[in-house]
DNA sequence: ATAAACTTTCATTTTTTTTTGAAACTTTAA
DNA sequence: TTAAAGTTTCAAAAAAAAATGAAAGTTTAT
Protein backbone atom coordinates (compact mmCIF):
# COMPACT_ATOMS: atom_id res chain seq x y z
CA UNK A 1 0.00 0.00 0.00
CA UNK A 2 1.51 2.99 -1.19
CA UNK A 3 2.27 6.12 1.41
CA UNK A 4 -0.71 8.13 -0.50
CA UNK A 5 -3.18 5.65 -0.24
CA UNK A 6 -2.38 5.04 3.90
CA UNK A 7 -2.68 9.27 4.05
CA UNK A 8 -5.96 8.85 2.62
CA UNK A 9 -7.22 5.90 4.33
CA UNK A 10 -6.25 7.78 8.15
CA UNK A 11 -7.91 11.07 6.56
CA UNK A 12 -12.02 9.01 6.01
CA UNK A 13 -11.54 7.79 9.40
CA UNK A 14 -10.28 10.67 11.47
CA UNK A 15 -13.45 12.51 9.15
CA UNK A 16 -15.72 9.41 9.95
CA UNK A 17 -14.84 9.70 13.65
CA UNK A 18 -14.95 13.82 13.67
CA UNK A 19 -18.56 13.17 11.95
CA UNK A 20 -19.79 10.87 14.45
CA UNK A 21 -18.72 12.93 17.34
CA UNK A 22 -20.08 16.14 16.03
CA UNK A 23 -23.54 14.07 14.86
CA UNK A 24 -23.97 12.57 18.32
CA UNK A 25 -23.19 15.92 19.57
CA UNK A 26 -26.75 17.65 17.72
CA UNK A 27 -28.51 14.87 18.68
CA UNK A 28 -27.84 15.30 22.32
CA UNK A 29 -28.31 18.88 22.06
CA UNK A 30 -32.26 17.82 20.49
CA UNK A 31 -32.30 15.99 23.63
CA UNK A 32 -31.92 18.16 26.37
CA UNK A 33 -28.46 16.71 26.75
CA UNK A 34 -25.09 19.45 26.62
CA UNK A 35 -23.37 19.28 23.18
CA UNK A 36 -20.17 18.81 25.03
CA UNK A 37 -21.41 16.16 27.46
CA UNK A 38 -22.52 14.04 24.12
CA UNK A 39 -19.48 14.50 22.38
CA UNK A 40 -17.21 13.58 25.05
CA UNK A 41 -19.42 10.45 25.74
CA UNK A 42 -19.51 9.82 21.56
CA UNK A 43 -15.50 10.01 21.52
CA UNK A 44 -15.23 7.47 24.82
CA UNK A 45 -17.57 5.49 23.05
CA UNK A 46 -15.61 4.81 19.97
CA UNK A 47 -11.86 4.59 21.24
CA UNK A 48 -10.34 1.26 21.84
CA UNK A 49 -8.56 2.21 24.92
CA UNK A 50 -9.00 4.81 27.86
CA UNK A 51 -8.57 8.85 27.04
CA UNK A 52 -6.95 11.03 28.88
CA UNK A 53 -8.55 14.39 29.77
CA UNK A 54 -5.47 16.16 28.03
CA UNK A 55 -6.57 14.39 24.76
CA UNK A 56 -10.65 14.89 25.73
CA UNK A 57 -9.78 18.93 25.36
CA UNK A 58 -7.14 18.42 22.33
CA UNK A 59 -9.60 16.18 20.32
CA UNK A 60 -12.46 18.46 21.35
CA UNK A 61 -10.96 22.14 21.49
CA UNK A 62 -12.17 23.06 24.81
CA UNK A 63 -11.46 24.28 28.12
CA UNK A 64 -9.78 21.88 30.97
CA UNK A 65 -13.21 23.09 33.26
CA UNK A 66 -15.28 22.10 30.68
CA UNK A 67 -13.99 18.81 30.10
CA UNK A 68 -14.17 18.48 33.87
CA UNK A 69 -17.10 19.27 34.53
CA UNK A 70 -18.74 17.44 31.83
CA UNK A 71 -16.59 14.43 32.72
CA UNK A 72 -18.02 14.41 36.16
CA UNK A 73 -21.97 15.03 34.92
CA UNK A 74 -21.37 11.81 32.98
CA UNK A 75 -19.58 9.88 35.78
CA UNK A 76 -22.94 11.28 38.00
CA UNK A 77 -25.19 9.31 35.02
CA UNK A 78 -23.19 6.15 35.41
CA UNK A 79 -21.96 5.69 31.82
CA UNK A 80 -18.34 7.14 31.88
CA UNK A 81 -16.08 5.79 34.25
CA UNK A 82 -12.49 6.27 35.65
CA UNK A 83 -9.35 4.10 34.88
CA UNK A 84 -6.04 4.32 36.59
CA UNK A 85 -3.03 3.39 34.68
CA UNK A 86 -0.46 1.70 36.70
CA UNK A 87 2.78 3.71 36.76
CA UNK A 88 0.67 7.04 35.38
CA UNK A 89 -0.44 9.84 37.33
CA UNK A 90 -3.06 11.31 35.09
CA UNK A 91 -6.64 9.77 35.20
CA UNK A 92 -8.56 8.00 31.93
CA UNK A 93 -11.52 7.93 31.11
CA UNK A 94 -13.62 5.10 29.53
CA UNK A 95 -17.19 4.58 28.75
CA UNK A 96 -19.82 1.90 28.79
CA UNK A 97 -19.91 0.38 25.65
CA UNK A 98 -22.56 -2.02 26.16
CA UNK A 99 -25.46 -0.55 24.94
CA UNK A 100 -27.98 -2.72 26.73
CA UNK A 101 -26.27 -1.38 30.02
CA UNK A 102 -26.17 2.24 28.69
CA UNK A 103 -29.88 2.65 27.60
CA UNK A 104 -30.71 0.88 30.77
CA UNK A 105 -29.02 3.87 32.51
CA UNK A 106 -29.77 6.73 30.84
CA UNK A 107 -33.30 5.44 31.29
CA UNK A 108 -32.69 5.13 35.36
CA UNK A 109 -31.47 8.67 35.36
CA UNK A 110 -33.86 10.63 33.25
CA UNK A 111 -37.10 8.42 34.92
CA UNK A 112 -35.13 9.28 38.25
CA UNK A 113 -34.52 13.10 37.36
CA UNK A 114 -37.52 14.12 35.39
CA UNK A 115 -40.48 11.62 35.43
CA UNK A 116 -41.03 10.61 38.97
CA UNK A 117 -40.83 14.56 39.83
CA UNK A 118 -43.17 15.12 37.29
CA UNK A 119 -45.69 12.38 38.26
CA UNK A 120 -45.16 13.87 42.02
CA UNK A 121 -46.97 17.29 40.34
CA UNK A 122 -49.48 15.57 38.09
CA UNK A 123 -50.69 13.38 41.45
CA UNK A 124 -50.57 17.01 43.52
CA UNK A 125 -52.72 18.99 40.68
CA UNK A 126 -55.14 16.38 40.15
CA UNK A 127 -56.24 16.27 43.55
CA UNK A 128 -57.42 19.58 44.03
CA UNK A 129 -61.23 19.87 45.64
CA UNK A 130 -62.85 20.96 42.41
CA UNK A 131 -66.17 22.76 42.63
CA UNK A 132 -67.78 21.38 40.26
CA UNK A 133 -67.41 23.60 36.89
CA UNK A 134 -66.70 22.46 33.49
CA UNK A 135 -63.65 23.50 33.67
CA UNK A 136 -62.25 22.05 36.77
CA UNK A 137 -64.01 18.45 35.77
CA UNK A 138 -62.03 18.88 32.98
CA UNK A 139 -58.61 19.72 34.12
CA UNK A 140 -58.88 17.32 36.61
CA UNK A 141 -59.70 14.79 34.35
CA UNK A 142 -57.23 15.45 32.11
CA UNK A 143 -54.38 15.56 34.47
CA UNK A 144 -55.23 12.25 36.03
CA UNK A 145 -55.47 10.62 32.45
CA UNK A 146 -51.76 11.85 32.48
CA UNK A 147 -50.87 10.92 35.34
CA UNK A 148 -51.76 7.03 35.05
CA UNK A 149 -50.65 7.36 31.38
CA UNK A 150 -46.89 8.61 32.18
CA UNK A 151 -46.97 6.26 35.25
CA UNK A 152 -47.70 3.03 33.07
CA UNK A 153 -45.08 4.63 30.84
CA UNK A 154 -42.93 4.81 33.50
CA UNK A 155 -43.01 1.65 34.42
CA UNK A 156 -43.07 0.12 31.28
CA UNK A 157 -39.58 0.98 30.53
CA UNK A 158 -38.56 0.03 34.07
CA UNK A 159 -39.81 -3.50 33.69
CA UNK A 160 -38.47 -3.62 29.76
CA UNK A 161 -34.99 -2.80 30.86
CA UNK A 162 -35.23 -5.07 33.68
CA UNK A 163 -34.34 -7.80 31.34
CA UNK A 164 -31.10 -7.18 31.71
CA UNK A 165 -29.37 -9.07 29.06
CA UNK A 166 -30.16 -8.50 25.36
CA UNK A 167 -33.11 -6.78 27.05
CA UNK A 168 -34.12 -4.70 23.13
CA UNK A 169 -33.81 -8.26 21.27
CA UNK A 170 -35.94 -9.76 23.34
CA UNK A 171 -38.38 -7.31 23.64
CA UNK A 172 -38.61 -7.17 19.73
CA UNK A 173 -39.64 -10.71 19.46
CA UNK A 174 -42.42 -10.35 22.60
CA UNK A 175 -43.51 -7.36 20.80
CA UNK A 176 -43.89 -8.82 17.11
CA UNK A 177 -45.27 -12.23 18.00
CA UNK B 1 -70.77 27.85 50.29
CA UNK B 2 -70.00 31.21 51.12
CA UNK B 3 -68.16 34.13 49.01
CA UNK B 4 -64.91 33.75 51.11
CA UNK B 5 -65.02 29.57 50.17
CA UNK B 6 -65.62 30.08 46.21
CA UNK B 7 -62.65 32.40 46.38
CA UNK B 8 -60.64 30.25 48.06
CA UNK B 9 -61.41 27.52 45.68
CA UNK B 10 -61.13 29.39 42.19
CA UNK B 11 -57.50 29.95 43.55
CA UNK B 12 -56.86 26.46 44.51
CA UNK B 13 -57.41 25.70 41.01
CA UNK B 14 -55.62 28.89 39.71
CA UNK B 15 -52.91 27.51 41.17
CA UNK B 16 -52.84 23.80 40.26
CA UNK B 17 -53.17 25.12 36.34
CA UNK B 18 -50.52 27.18 36.62
CA UNK B 19 -48.24 24.46 38.25
CA UNK B 20 -49.56 22.17 35.67
CA UNK B 21 -48.65 24.38 33.08
CA UNK B 22 -44.82 25.92 34.43
CA UNK B 23 -44.11 22.14 34.90
CA UNK B 24 -44.69 20.76 31.51
CA UNK B 25 -43.09 23.35 30.66
CA UNK B 26 -39.70 22.43 32.44
CA UNK B 27 -39.92 19.22 31.69
CA UNK B 28 -40.40 20.09 27.77
CA UNK B 29 -36.72 22.23 28.50
CA UNK B 30 -35.30 18.95 29.91
CA UNK B 31 -36.29 16.87 26.32
CA UNK B 32 -35.14 19.63 24.26
CA UNK B 33 -38.39 21.24 23.24
CA UNK B 34 -39.03 24.95 23.95
CA UNK B 35 -40.84 26.08 27.31
CA UNK B 36 -42.78 28.17 25.99
CA UNK B 37 -44.29 25.36 23.47
CA UNK B 38 -44.42 22.87 25.86
CA UNK B 39 -46.27 25.48 27.85
CA UNK B 40 -48.81 26.45 25.13
CA UNK B 41 -49.29 22.26 24.54
CA UNK B 42 -50.26 22.15 28.44
CA UNK B 43 -52.48 25.07 28.19
CA UNK B 44 -54.21 23.40 25.86
CA UNK B 45 -54.39 20.37 26.94
CA UNK B 46 -56.07 20.99 30.69
CA UNK B 47 -58.79 23.89 28.53
CA UNK B 48 -62.55 22.37 28.70
CA UNK B 49 -62.79 24.71 25.29
CA UNK B 50 -60.58 26.04 22.29
CA UNK B 51 -58.13 28.72 23.46
CA UNK B 52 -57.80 31.98 21.05
CA UNK B 53 -54.26 33.59 20.86
CA UNK B 54 -55.38 36.48 22.63
CA UNK B 55 -55.86 34.37 25.65
CA UNK B 56 -52.53 32.41 25.19
CA UNK B 57 -51.14 35.49 25.38
CA UNK B 58 -52.24 36.84 28.17
CA UNK B 59 -52.46 33.77 30.27
CA UNK B 60 -48.62 33.18 29.98
CA UNK B 61 -47.56 36.55 29.65
CA UNK B 62 -45.58 36.22 25.76
CA UNK B 63 -45.62 38.26 23.03
CA UNK B 64 -47.79 37.67 19.99
CA UNK B 65 -45.00 36.88 17.72
CA UNK B 66 -43.73 33.97 20.28
CA UNK B 67 -47.48 32.66 20.56
CA UNK B 68 -47.56 32.37 16.62
CA UNK B 69 -44.37 30.79 16.19
CA UNK B 70 -45.18 28.63 18.93
CA UNK B 71 -48.83 27.46 17.38
CA UNK B 72 -47.33 27.35 14.56
CA UNK B 73 -44.59 24.39 15.82
CA UNK B 74 -47.06 22.73 17.72
CA UNK B 75 -49.18 22.75 14.54
CA UNK B 76 -46.41 21.06 12.69
CA UNK B 77 -46.24 18.71 14.98
CA UNK B 78 -49.65 17.91 14.55
CA UNK B 79 -50.87 17.82 18.22
CA UNK B 80 -52.73 21.23 18.08
CA UNK B 81 -55.51 21.94 15.91
CA UNK B 82 -56.55 25.14 14.74
CA UNK B 83 -60.40 26.15 14.99
CA UNK B 84 -62.79 28.14 13.69
CA UNK B 85 -66.12 29.07 15.59
CA UNK B 86 -69.10 30.76 13.81
CA UNK B 87 -69.86 34.29 13.38
CA UNK B 88 -66.08 34.81 14.64
CA UNK B 89 -63.38 36.25 13.16
CA UNK B 90 -60.80 35.00 15.18
CA UNK B 91 -58.77 31.46 14.99
CA UNK B 92 -59.09 29.17 18.34
CA UNK B 93 -56.77 26.51 19.12
CA UNK B 94 -57.37 22.93 20.83
CA UNK B 95 -54.49 20.47 21.46
CA UNK B 96 -54.76 16.64 21.06
CA UNK B 97 -56.11 15.32 24.02
CA UNK B 98 -56.01 11.77 23.58
CA UNK B 99 -53.10 10.71 25.25
CA UNK B 100 -51.82 7.62 23.05
CA UNK B 101 -52.54 9.63 19.90
CA UNK B 102 -50.25 12.33 21.37
CA UNK B 103 -47.72 9.78 22.17
CA UNK B 104 -47.69 8.29 18.65
CA UNK B 105 -47.47 11.34 17.09
CA UNK B 106 -44.81 12.59 19.13
CA UNK B 107 -42.95 9.74 18.33
CA UNK B 108 -43.08 9.51 14.85
CA UNK B 109 -41.78 13.43 14.67
CA UNK B 110 -38.96 12.86 16.61
CA UNK B 111 -38.28 9.63 14.84
CA UNK B 112 -38.61 11.65 11.39
CA UNK B 113 -36.94 14.75 12.65
CA UNK B 114 -33.74 12.91 14.92
CA UNK B 115 -33.82 9.80 14.72
CA UNK B 116 -33.40 8.96 11.02
CA UNK B 117 -31.25 11.43 10.03
CA UNK B 118 -28.72 10.00 12.79
CA UNK B 119 -29.28 6.21 11.28
CA UNK B 120 -28.22 7.95 8.00
CA UNK B 121 -24.49 9.11 9.44
CA UNK B 122 -24.32 6.15 11.58
CA UNK B 123 -24.67 4.13 8.50
CA UNK B 124 -22.24 6.42 6.62
CA UNK B 125 -19.44 6.29 8.87
CA UNK B 126 -19.32 2.86 9.72
CA UNK B 127 -18.83 1.76 6.26
CA UNK B 128 -15.46 3.33 5.94
CA UNK B 129 -13.22 1.32 4.63
CA UNK B 130 -10.83 0.15 7.50
CA UNK B 131 -7.30 -0.63 7.36
CA UNK B 132 -6.99 -2.85 10.12
CA UNK B 133 -5.49 -1.08 13.18
CA UNK B 134 -7.23 -1.75 16.59
CA UNK B 135 -8.41 1.48 16.38
CA UNK B 136 -10.32 1.73 12.93
CA UNK B 137 -11.87 -2.32 13.91
CA UNK B 138 -13.04 -0.71 17.30
CA UNK B 139 -14.76 2.05 15.46
CA UNK B 140 -16.61 0.24 12.94
CA UNK B 141 -17.64 -2.21 15.12
CA UNK B 142 -19.13 0.13 17.53
CA UNK B 143 -20.28 2.40 15.48
CA UNK B 144 -22.35 -0.52 13.38
CA UNK B 145 -23.39 -2.50 17.24
CA UNK B 146 -25.04 1.53 17.47
CA UNK B 147 -26.92 1.44 14.22
CA UNK B 148 -28.72 -2.08 14.91
CA UNK B 149 -29.45 -1.37 18.42
CA UNK B 150 -30.92 2.02 17.19
CA UNK B 151 -32.65 1.17 14.09
CA UNK B 152 -33.61 -1.68 16.40
CA UNK B 153 -35.18 0.40 18.93
CA UNK B 154 -37.04 3.03 16.07
CA UNK B 155 -38.49 -0.13 14.75
CA UNK B 156 -39.78 -1.31 18.05
CA UNK B 157 -41.19 2.07 18.60
CA UNK B 158 -42.99 2.43 15.24
CA UNK B 159 -44.52 -0.85 16.35
CA UNK B 160 -45.70 -0.61 19.40
CA UNK B 161 -47.29 2.36 18.00
CA UNK B 162 -48.96 1.15 15.61
CA UNK B 163 -50.98 -0.89 17.84
CA UNK B 164 -53.70 2.73 17.89
CA UNK B 165 -55.84 2.02 20.32
CA UNK B 166 -54.71 1.69 24.14
CA UNK B 167 -51.53 0.49 22.72
CA UNK B 168 -49.82 1.96 26.16
CA UNK B 169 -52.25 -0.46 28.39
CA UNK B 170 -52.11 -3.49 25.48
CA UNK B 171 -47.96 -3.36 25.72
CA UNK B 172 -48.29 -3.47 29.41
CA UNK B 173 -50.06 -7.11 29.35
CA UNK B 174 -48.01 -8.29 27.00
CA UNK B 175 -44.82 -7.83 28.32
CA UNK B 176 -46.21 -8.40 31.61
CA UNK B 177 -47.26 -12.00 31.27
C1' DA C 1 7.51 18.97 54.29
C1' DT C 2 7.46 20.38 49.68
C1' DA C 3 6.98 20.90 45.00
C1' DA C 4 5.47 18.97 40.78
C1' DA C 5 1.62 17.07 38.35
C1' DC C 6 -2.62 17.02 37.96
C1' DT C 7 -7.99 18.17 38.87
C1' DT C 8 -11.86 20.99 40.35
C1' DT C 9 -14.39 25.13 41.04
C1' DC C 10 -16.73 29.17 39.92
C1' DA C 11 -17.03 34.24 38.52
C1' DT C 12 -16.84 36.06 34.12
C1' DT C 13 -17.35 35.85 29.09
C1' DT C 14 -19.17 33.81 25.04
C1' DT C 15 -22.44 31.39 22.47
C1' DT C 16 -26.86 29.76 21.61
C1' DT C 17 -31.59 29.94 22.04
C1' DT C 18 -35.68 32.25 22.79
C1' DT C 19 -38.53 36.28 22.83
C1' DT C 20 -40.07 40.64 21.38
C1' DG C 21 -42.49 43.96 18.65
C1' DA C 22 -43.26 46.51 14.73
C1' DA C 23 -43.92 46.08 9.79
C1' DA C 24 -45.86 43.28 6.26
C1' DC C 25 -49.31 40.46 5.08
C1' DT C 26 -54.11 38.24 4.84
C1' DT C 27 -58.88 37.85 5.34
C1' DT C 28 -63.50 39.40 5.83
C1' DA C 29 -67.44 42.43 6.09
C1' DA C 30 -69.53 46.42 4.66
C1' DT D 1 -62.42 48.64 -2.74
C1' DT D 2 -61.27 49.59 1.60
C1' DA D 3 -60.50 49.55 6.27
C1' DA D 4 -60.77 46.92 10.30
C1' DA D 5 -59.48 42.74 12.57
C1' DG D 6 -56.67 39.63 12.71
C1' DT D 7 -51.97 36.73 11.74
C1' DT D 8 -47.18 36.02 10.37
C1' DT D 9 -42.42 37.17 9.81
C1' DC D 10 -37.93 38.33 11.03
C1' DA D 11 -34.22 41.55 12.59
C1' DA D 12 -32.87 42.95 16.91
C1' DA D 13 -32.86 42.43 22.03
C1' DA D 14 -33.00 39.65 26.01
C1' DA D 15 -32.46 35.59 28.48
C1' DA D 16 -30.57 31.24 29.27
C1' DA D 17 -27.09 27.93 28.82
C1' DA D 18 -22.50 26.63 28.12
C1' DA D 19 -17.56 27.49 28.03
C1' DT D 20 -13.43 29.65 29.63
C1' DG D 21 -9.39 30.09 32.45
C1' DA D 22 -7.11 31.29 36.42
C1' DA D 23 -7.01 30.39 41.23
C1' DA D 24 -7.70 27.00 44.69
C1' DG D 25 -7.45 22.39 45.79
C1' DT D 26 -5.58 17.58 45.80
C1' DT D 27 -2.44 13.84 45.35
C1' DT D 28 1.91 11.65 45.02
C1' DA D 29 6.90 11.03 44.93
C1' DT D 30 10.88 12.28 46.99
Amino acid sequence: MSYQNEITIKMEFKEAKNKFVQTWGALGSQWGINKTMAQIHALLMVSHEAVSMEDIMEELQISRGNASMNLRALMDWGIVYKEYKAGERREFFTAEKDLDELAVKISRERSKREIKPALKVLKEVSSITSDNTAEEKHFVDQTTKLYDFVLKADNMLDKMTEYKDNWLAKLVVKIMK
